[in-house]
DNA sequence: GGAACTAGGTCAAAGGTCAG
DNA sequence: CCTGACCTTTGACCTAGTTC
């Protein structure tokens, strides 16, 4: 009948190796003998659970009920089954002496367990945002942020055309449908006509990134209130995330990653490394690109539930060090976040918003992971001074005084000893703080920002009193 | 094979009058039972004097320390232990052909999946169920499974009583807000008992978890349709989430991860690594607490969210390497979770549903980062030989054949070149496949299972056709 | 006749039960 | 609790009847 050797196909009931076909179907020797006893002595049997369990090689003897529900539903027909034979080896004809080992078909007791699937009407309810009014101050906050993040960029690196989206900064009104219309490209993304530069464009873009990212994040509710040691915490468990987040909600298509200062990086450029330079070598680019950008162009993320995503990654409450009174600060305004965002999708496509959100936050393991590989390509580059690493780059990307979150690589603590002390020591050693406190002073000097000078004039570390960056 | 009548002989343990071959050893029904009820239950046994007790009919029971010991000297093999069956019916009584073979409360967790939402509409005060039917089938197919895979623990390790949360799977009935009252220590969580074991226990435990991994993996919608390269994908990516989440969540307070075996790491082991071995190392432990089971014990979270955060991880669209169509199902299938859970919370608790939602997807991250720290140190803890890494571990966690999406680390390539194509290949050299194929198959030839060798005679290598695991 | 199949039968060795 | 005598179930392997 078929053109398969049954031989080589699984059971069809367990999946484990079949010996032929049996009853009408192809199945191994356990459950041909399986259905066979069970028809014969007419056993009835309950599941202990929902009446789905799952048969297979390693479970079939779990649940008899669900083996034979699953034997009769591939098909295997009592009727295959014979009268009982005479003991093998007694060539009489005595015959069943005993009863009638063959009951015909009474077993209405087996119906097919999985019918519980009622009418799917798929939409989930919606109901409960009367509280709309802050929550889209809270985004209105955040794209206001951005804005002007967006803007400084525009004015140090003139060439990109960094767009906010249509709709300025209160934009939750409009209720068109981005997943509508098909064509995207271009909207919010700028093209970008320049290929990659040199390591010093790298170092300097990085570097402004990050500079911006901290007077955005001065703008982030509980922020300004933390004291300084949960400030650097908190930046510098995101920082490396919006290294990565920025470039790749401006990416114009899945095949490069787009930088401000409109240069792009591609799949297969595989040189030196450092901040975003980090992007040129092993496989960041294209998992930033497969992970990130294409997910977001899947969903059409807008940039109101870009900034959002931001805010949710940066407001941490388990970043390592925080204290109590910070983390649940930092809770409560990540809950803000969340209904915020919500009450955005809900109010733009409210079908699909329980799915919409999770797509949006289930981006955020990855980008947790590709953090990870971003700081190994640093720490790497670093110790082996294959690039010169960016002072501030360093201090919020490696510097692993407080033990941030996000933890470092640690290869040659690993060869040394095993434990895991270790670690922080040996890239403290490397590049102690003092010494990148001194470094990273002096830059910042020397390339003020032209109108908004503001920003620049401070650092980050530790040591010392130099933490107007931040203040 | 043998010449000798089993039955003829006296076992080989005690010397009693032999019942035949039992894991592989004449032996007496005494100490067959013996024998399975300890591995079952992974009991732990010191002998009182020095370890050389005679084990003979009548002292057999005098020590049972040495009683095992005998047991696995003469040969007795834990491979030949099979999984849980359908109880039978008690022989006294009427016999099978009633419908109930379910003895005593087995285990808390049995019944869990039974209030399927098919008939217990009338119980659900909600409203907004319109949604629920085939969205609450997801989370009762996850939680019947769950319950299963615990049920399956529990035997193995039976000190360990797992407990399922309260409430059933479509625990739509009670209205009660599982934030309301205070004190919960307990509730769902097993006090552990014994610290932590050996690394030869660890094995085992990392082992079988991974085992039943694949089992319930093989319950997720549509793992079975995917490719076996997608397949491994998808349970490669996953496989470390698995190992940190299931612990995690039975832990019973925020000082100590605890395994299934009753067991537990607390912040301050620092010895050895291994699978789950790899969290007496480094910091892991004092993350996954601080990071995971904290915050899951601030949000309370429910078994039923659980089982859908733990789909959530499997259901990883942009794992590396996973075929268009395969990604295609996956988003959908992930979708549907997606949905499902906030349905679920939704009904639980309206007024919070989008930040708890939102709380629990934003686990996923630290889950995230928390697997790349466990495969470093696993890497490490081979390659240094530190410690023996079980060969299905290593196949699961470090093998980077299909270059999964969690990225190894690198610790060495790092050091030769500093380019990242090397990573795999290094890795891959330490370990070349070829031999990891050889030293996991090997142990499974010289111990086959006598009649059920179901779950051990394959392994889930790319190369080779031996991957029945997961068929 | 005999090769290929697929019924039924057998029984060692798994598993479960439950007084003691 | 644990033990172990006793019972059921499983499935690898075997024999036999049918077909081509």
């Amino acid at each position: 009948m078929d053109l398969v050797d049954p031989l080589a196909e699984p059971c069809a009931v367990c999946g484990d190796k079949s010996t032929g076909t049996h009853y009408g179907v192809i199945s191994c020797n356990g459950c041909k003998g399986f259905f066979r006893r069970t028809v014969l002595r007419d056993q009835k049997f309950t599941c202990r659970f929902n009446k789905r369990c799952v048969i297979d090689k390693n479970f079939r003897c779990a649940c008899r009920y669900c083996r034979f529900q699953k034997c009769v539903q591939v098909g295997m027909k009592r009727e295959a089954i014979q009268f009982e034979r005479d003991p093998v080896g007694s060539p009489t004809s005595g015959n069943s002496l005993n009863g009638t080992p063959f009951k015909k078909d009474r077993s209405p007791g087996y119906e097919n367990g999985n019918a519980n699937s009622v009418g799917s009407n798929g939409g989930v309810g919606q109901e409960n945002m009367r509280a709309g009014a802050t929550q889209s101050s809270v985004i209105d906050g955040l794209m206001d942020m951005e804005s002007r993040v967006n803007q400084e960029m525009c004015n140090r690196y003139r060439r990109s055309q960094i767009f906010v989206n249509g709709n300025g900064s209160s934009g939750n009104e409009s209720g068109d449908n981005p997943l509508g219309a098909g064509g995207s490209d271009g909207s919010a993304f700028a093209p970008p006509n320049r290929a990659c530069t040199t390591e010093v464009d790298l170092n300097e873009i990085s570097r402004t990134t990050l500079l911006l990212m901290v007077e955005w994040a001065k703008t982030i509710t509980p922020f300004m209130d933390l004291s300084m040691e949960d400030k650097i915490i908190l930046l510098k468990n995101y920082a490396p995330q919006h290294l990565i987040l920025m470039p790749a909600f401006r990416s114009p298509d899945t095949t490069r990653v787009c930088l401000f200062n409109n240069t792009y990086m591609t799949r297969d450029n595989n040189t030196d490394l450092n901040g975003f330079a980090a992007f040129k070598t092993s496989n960041i680019t294209p998992r930033v690109l497969d992970e990130i950008v294409w997910p977001m162009r899947q969903l059409q993320m807008r940039e109101q539930e870009f900034v959002c995503l931001k805010a949710l990654a940066f407001l941490h409450p388990e970043a390592k060090g925080l204290s109590n009174t910070s983390q649940i600060m930092i809770r409560d305004a990540r809950n803000r976040v969340l209904k915020a965002l919500y009450a955005f999708i809900l109010d733009q496509m409210p079908d699909e918003a329980p799915t919409r959100y999770g797509n949006i936050l289930l981006l955020a393991p990855a980008l947790k992971a590709l953090t990870q590989l971003l700081i190994e390509n640093m720490t790497l580059t670093k110790f082996f001074g294959l690039a010169e690493v960016d002072s501030l780059l360093s201090e919020f990307i490696l510097d692993d005084i407080n033990d941030h979150s996000t933890a470092p690589v640690s290869p040659l603590t690993a060869a040394g000893s095993v434990g895991s002390s270790g670690v922080s020591s040996v890239v403290s050693g490397i590049t102690p703080t003092g010494m990148l406190s001194a470094t990273l002073a002096a830059p910042l000097a020397i390339h003020p920002l032209q109108s908004q000078d503001s920003l620049l004039n401070g650092n980050l570390l530790l040591n010392g009193e130099q933490k107007t960056l931040i203040e």
